[in-house]
DNA sequence: TCTGGGGTCCTAGGACCC
DNA sequence: TCTGGGGTCCTAGGACCC
């Protein structure tokens, strides 16, 4: 039973949004920066056909900029969010199930409509005038065939916007013309692997055995071949996933050359990041800093670390979180030569992160034990009374651990030397 | 001079547990 | 005390996506 899902993408979207406040912006060509205006993100269809290609940074088309007067912004997330939360209001007039995947992708529950086409081609038309934003929309009986077609549909004006690949024989026919590269899920690397193994197209993907597919990638290469085929391997979410991690990162202007500059520019993404989990009610498992030289200029010595450190307890507290990164970073920081490598890129990241309210209360929740002497003091405890044994921290974790069965049980207190080592 | 930032998922290998 | 099997968890790194 094949169940239709279609994804709906818009057209350049940045630059879309743009051009709804800005009429002057219509048929001319249009980039959208990224965030330190570095490089370009968006480009309308004008910019396109002007050779302007993604992730360009910008000083390499100052010329083109001035020769065709290209229009340039700035990144606007603020507006971006906002637009494409009222697209998806769109969406939701049209399918009972939307599942928002980016900023401006949702995939559609299309089961039970009679038309697929049609009604695909009227919700296209509604975003366009509600909202001001063209739209494609490829429909499949699985996601990746589905941005498949998609992708089809927008590469080929002639489908208007709307392709649905239900059919089967209409998607053997497309399948074969599709390059390898283009399908979600498989990027240079993959691309590079499949076709020294002679698959070129789509259909040489999803006609590879599917052993074969697992030894040349991962169960990830595995299920698109399956997909392709037409198995629905990647189900249709709904409900919006607890995120699980986050992360801020930058360049830096002027190269890092000392540990000092480094930990300036750690600490500051460090305060950044306990600012992001506090705003979304949120603390950290785990913190991770990294750092490395300049990629794009192989010919340097080359550096690349990252140190991960457990948060205990787990926190979104400023102090801590610079106290972890500090941590991360003296133990990435080089330890012979340091002085060869010019850092340009630092960052941290916060995982397993729970809602405020939700965190663990006890220490030992998260603090393995691992010191022999707690093992013993536990499994005595365990010994006494089951497995199911709470084990709590004592006021301030400063002093003692006490285990205790349930609330009414005798106190177990360990010395503070027992606490387990947490790294 | 100047080359984004924020995510997810997967794997290998080691440590550790029972 | 040793051994092996069956697990989990953790870290570092890679690939990919928008």
């Amino acid at each position: 039973m094949k169940r239709p899902v279609a994804i709906s993408d818009s057209a350049n979207f940045y630059v879309s949004a743009e051009r709804i406040f800005d009429p002057t912006l219509k048929s001319v060509p249009v980039i959208v920066l990224s965030n330190n205006d570095g490089c370009a993100i968006a480009r309308s269809d004008e910019a396109k056909a002007l050779g302007i290609k993604m992730g360009t940074p910008l000083h390499h088309i100052r010329d083109k900029i001035d020769a065709h007067g290209i229009r340039v912004f700035s990144s606007n997330y603020t507006l971006y969010g906002d637009i494409s939360r009222r697209v998806v209001e769109v969406y939701e007039d049209f399918t009972p199930n939307v599942e928002i995947y980016s900023i401006d992708e949702c995939f559609l529950d299309f089961v039970g409509f009679k038309d697929r086409t049609a009604h695909a081609m009227a919700l296209r038309a509604a975003v366009l005038r509600r909202i001001g934003v063209p739209v494609r929309i490829g429909i499949a009986p699985t996601k990746t065939l589905a941005k498949c077609a998609n992708d089809i549909a927008k590469k080929n004006p002639i489908f208007a916007g709307v392709l649905d690949m239900m059919d089967e024989s209409l998607a053997n026919w497309l399948l074969p013309r599709v390059p390898v590269g283009d399908i979600w899920g498989v990027g240079r690397k993959t691309t590079d692997k499949l076709r020294s193994l002679d698959v070129h197209t789509a259909a040489d993907l999803r006609d590879m055995p599917i052993r074969r597919a697992r030894t040349v990638g991962t169960v990830v290469l595995e299920r698109i071949v399956l997909e392709l085929q037409g198995e629905a391997c990647l189900a249709f979410e709904d409900v919006e996933p607890q995120r699980k991690g986050m992360a801020v990162t930058r360049s830096a202007g002027t190269p890092m050359t000392d540990f000092d500059m480094l930990f300036q520019a750690i600490t500051a993404h460090a305060s950044r990041g306990a600012e992001k989990l506090r705003q979304h009610g949120l603390v950290a498992g785990t913190l991770t800093v990294f750092f490395h030289t300049n990629k794009h200029r192989p010919d340097r010595p080359q550096y690349a670390v990252s140190r991960t450190t457990r948060m205990t307890p787990m926190s979104s507290d400023t102090f801590d979180l610079i106290k972890a990164a500090r941590r991360c970073a003296e133990a990435g920081w080089p330890k012979s030569d340091a002085n060869t490598f010019f850092f340009t890129k630092a960052g941290i990241m916060l995982n397993d992160l729970v809602r405020f309210e939700d965190r663990p209360r006890t220490l030992f929740d998260q603090a393995r034990p691992k010191s022999p002497a707690l093992m013993k003091a536990l499994d005595d405890v365990n010994d006494r009374f089951g497995k199911k044994t709470m084990v709590l921290a004592s006021e301030g974790m400063k002093q003692t651990w006490r285990l205790r069965a349930d609330h009414r049980s005798p106190r177990y207190t360990t010395r503070m030397e027992d606490l387990p080592v947490v790294r």
